[in-house]
DNA sequence: AGGATGACGATACAAGTGCAATGTGACAAG
DNA sequence: CTTGTCACATTGCACTTGTATCGTCATCCT
């Protein structure tokens, strides 16, 4: 038996180089050939590891959600309660760094794939769903706020998933959007005279940029 | 001189069938010889129009802002007071029939288009600004609701947006969507006591579909 | 030591891409 | 009736795309 190496490990180089690709110049523009010299590979490994040009932009999208999750569950926030676990999930999924502006353009660019690859739209469903039924369960768990939980949560991951699209575009900046966010957050968890209510000072500014 | 006709009218039908190509197989497969099969003509007269690729996408990004201003115009609901207005303009950009969801298609599908095309997301970045400023100002021509004009509005807006996104994918149903909107245009639009609320009065279900 | 085996690299190919150049024909002004 | 002009059609070209195929070379097991 040959060279002993790691497919995950290469998949995952590979997987980089196309979210790279994609954030910079539009998933237009992911071709094998781009994706292996942005890896500063040949495009015949490339083939290598990926049948299938599908089989790649699959992985990739399973290598954002999986990195997303990890940084969800390594953030320390996540033992100050209910509230402060779905902000911390939520606000990973803001462009508020660098870092998550080029997620949020892959992200969006997925979700104008998955419109005709139902592979893709499966995938980002089942992601959904799993935030969705925790940002419920932990609003249901905190008492109640000014909505059902249900439309709590959709409202929440929604308006995220807006706001991404506004910071993305330019139209708002990303304070705003965390300013937009903590608001409805507020309102989700029960916190029901919000005018003139100061900030959260648990949560002061949270880390904008 | 030859034959009389209307260039603008031309371009609009070659523009209906890049959205339609746009929304059932995606952006990626939008090409000149595609939309001129799928408008039943030649490639070469797709070219007579269009000097390149880039003007024939441009082109079909107007057609729909206007499309959709035009329709929020022709709203009977406009002159219902100024929730009824905004609640007619989101509604508006929710994929709720069969020609939304397709509208909503080529809406994302833009917006990924633009995170590489500075010209298609300046035009994107005016449109929002416009909708933006008219629901801060009707908002703030309605009394007070729970939150500030402004964050209401991005809000609403973002809302709205990552709605649609939800509803296209399949991660919720576009009668949970247009429940969630109303849950929100509540806390906008300062009925400050929402849960146990039944439904507006004024606005009795909607038209779902 | 030797061969099997897997990790690559190179090349080929049909199909599709945007765009330019050139043709063709009709229709209205003179 | 001629003629110029505009609306389209055709063709061609250089290029990129995804995928299949074959070659090569290092490595590990026996």
């Amino acid at each position: 038996m040959p060279k002993q190496v790691d497919p995950h490990e290469r998949r995952t180089l590979l997987a980089d180089a196309l979210l790279r690709v994609a954030a910079t110049r539009g998933l237009m523009d992911v071709s094998l050939r781009h994706v292996a010299a942005e890896a500063g590979v040949t495009a015949g490994m490339v083939q290598h590891y990926f049948r299938t040009k599908d089989d790649m932009m699959v992985f990739a999208l399973d290598v954002v959600s999986a990195r997303v999750q990890a940084r969800l569950e390594a953030d320390p926030t996540t033992h100050d309660g209910p509230r402060a676990v779905v902000r911390a999930l939520l606000v990973q999924l803001l462009p508020v760094d660098d870092d998550r502006v080029l997620e949020g353009r892959v992200a969006i660019a997925f979700h104008a794939y998955a419109a005709s690859r139902p592979t893709v739209a499966t995938r980002l469903r089942e992601d959904t769903r799993g935030m969705r039924a925790m940002i419920a369960e932990q609003i249901r768990s905190a008492g109640r706020g000014a909505l059902e939980p249900e439309q709590a949560a959709t409202g929440l991951l929604s308006l995220v998933e807006g706001l991404a699209v506004h910071v993305l575009g330019g139209h708002v900046t990303a304070d705003h959007a965390v300013a937009t966010l903590d608001a409805h957050l507020r309102m989700a968890f029960g916190h029901v005279s919000v005018l003139g209510r100061p900030d959260d000072p648990e949560h002061p500014r949270a880390e904008h940029r």
